[in-house]
RNA sequence: GCGUCGGUGGCGGAGUGGUCAAUCGCAUCAGACUGUAAAUCUGACGGGCUUAGCCCUACGCAGGUUCAAAUCCUGCCCGGCGCACCA
């Protein structure tokens, strides 16, 4: 990627909600690494969550961006929240297995980067993540298994020396919680970073409950008479407290990403460095994508979403199924559409001059190219067409198996085209379950003979093979 | 801990002994119209069947009263609010 001025300007602006970058300090440090004059790493935070890989097109948008950024030579840093995302947590263990912890996070990071890998660089030279738990443990917290611990150190005369400790002492747990830690495994660090309750304090010193409650969500329930946990309270704090030691851990931490409803918390972090005399991030924020729905933002719990894993067709047809008014959404936060281009076609619609499905078509097309290739984008429009505009079946549907003689009921339950018999039954009725050629199946007990094609409703196909 | 109000389908929220598989709104699904858009109209919306009907399972959980319970009683669990206790 070039990194002429148009490419800089571009990656603040498009899809972006607030760029923070007080005395353009971040900028000149982009600038300066283009051009090979800054040595040092230029590191970016961005927060997931890898229990939910799903990744959609709205995380998508950010991680494009971020993309551009390692195309400059920044390093992007994942923080898994795992501790944080524990506070919430109902289910109150006090205690916890960090070795246990630390696969099931690995297991689920292989599934999430398994996407990301479509979007982002995942070598180290550019990528990196980490979890806050590392630091946020303390060797209370953790549980042991094991009986007895061996720690390897030197005697008086400097020989190679080790001692048994018995496992659940407080060093016995700090030998077993350090060999575990990403800081030590993962990053090679000798010296250990932890947040301490005196650290907290220090920082919490310095902020102000006025501070805090600045912020929209607190304000909104204030107002509703609704509880305010202190938990929640810190939840900003902690999450500036990860930036900071991003930044010890890392060397700097430079820019934190995240979408616009995060941006108080991504504030945050700039007053926790302030106050821990480190040099402070800055921060950019990603407009949220509107989901399918065109009302609620994109979200997987809302089912409005469309994962970068779907199939081409499915993609396109989702695509396509957004209301109109998300299209210049779409357009700017999921295509790399110049967009010189994008105002023209606002321009051009806003005079009603062109049919808006054939902008939809193309963005639909754009997107799936993204993700599947060109080709694989021109035989999702293809089959759209076909399917759709023509009333037909796609070329590539799903395929199932089933017995000779089994009844079409059955198989559409079993492969969940329905939810229920019930629902088929209905189906049936409201003549919604139709063979290739269009004609209805009146018959409920209707069972197959041969191999056959069905549309179920206008949105599931199906090719069922006996 | 005491008092009080509440826990109903994906969500919100009616119903307070039989006519309740449960009014209504949202969401969802299907049909019509279309551009698989929006808007609009129509219908469906616990499961199952040999389907003008029948059966099963459901109104926090477990018992009980009754010919009959989402509805009444008892116990338990969970949540909101008020008060007290502790500090």
């Amino acid at each position: 990627m070039k990194s002429d001025a148009n490419t800089i300007e571009e990656l603040f602006s498009r899809g972006v909600g607030e760029f923070i970058d007080p005395g353009g300090v971040f900028k000149e440090k982009l600038l300066k690494k283009s051009k090979g004059e800054y040595s040092n790493d230029i590191i970016i935070k961005f927060g997931i969550d890898p229990t939910q890989p799903d990744i959609h097109l709205g995380h998508a948008a950010v991680f494009r961006k971020l993309r551009q950024f390692q195309d400059l030579g920044c390093k992007v840093v994942f923080l898994v929240g795992d501790f944080t995302a524990n506070i919430g947590d109902p289910t109150g263990k006090n205690k916890v297995r960090p070795s246990i912890e630390q696969k099931e996070i690995e297991a689920n990071m292989a599934t999430y980067l398994k996407q990301v890998g479509k979007i982002l660089q995942t070598d180290e030279e550019v990528f990196s993540w980490i979890k806050n738990s590392d630091w946020f443990y303390s060797v209370s917290d953790l549980m042991v298994e094991e009986k007895s611990v061996r720690i390897q150190g030197k005697d008086e005369k400097g020989n190679d020396s080790s001692i048994q400790v018995s496992a659940n002492s407080h060093i016995g747990k700090a030998a077993l919680y350090s060999a575990t830690r990403m800081q030590k495994t993962h990053l090679k660090k000798e010296e250990m970073h932890d947040i301490t309750l005196r650290g907290l304090l220090w920082t919490l010193g310095h902020i102000t409950h006025a501070r805090l409650i600045e912020r929209d969500m607190f304000q909104e329930r204030i107002k509703k008479g609704e509880e305010l946990y202190m938990h929640e309270m810190l939840y900003p704090i902690l999450q500036g407290i990860d930036s900071l030691f991003i930044a010890k851990i890392y060397g700097s931490c430079d820019l934190e990403i995240g979408g616009t409803d995060q941006v108080f918390n991504m504030l945050m972090g700039r007053d926790v460095m302030k106050i821990n005399k480190r040099e402070q991030q800055s921060v950019l924020s990603i407009k949220l994508l509107e989901g399918t729905d065109g009302k609620e933002k994109m979200s997987k719990s809302l089912g409005n979403y469309i994962a970068i894993t779907d199939e081409p067709n499915d993609m396109y047809g989702k695509v396509m199924s957004v209301p109109d008014a998300s299209i210049m959404n779409y357009f700017e936060l999921c295509t790399y559409t110049p967009r010189s281009e994008i105002e023209k076609m606002k321009n051009i619609i806003e005079k009603g001059g062109t049919n808006l499905r054939d902008k939809k078509m193309e963005l639909a097309r754009r997107i799936v190219a993204l993700y599947h290739g060109e080709e694989q984008a021109q035989k999702a429009q293809k089959d759209f067409i076909a399917a759709f505009q023509k009333g037909g079946v796609p070329e590539e549907i799903e395929e199932v198996a089933a017995e000779k003689k089994e009844k079409l009921s059955d198989i559409l339950l079993k492969n969940g085209f329905v939810r229920s018999k019930t629902e088929f039954r209905r189906l049936i009725k409201e003549g919604a379950i139709k063979f290739a050629d269009g004609s209805k199946v009146e018959d409920e007990h209707y069972a197959l003979e041969e191999d056959g094609v069905f549309k179920v409703g206008k949105k599931r196909f199906v090719r069922i093979v006996v």
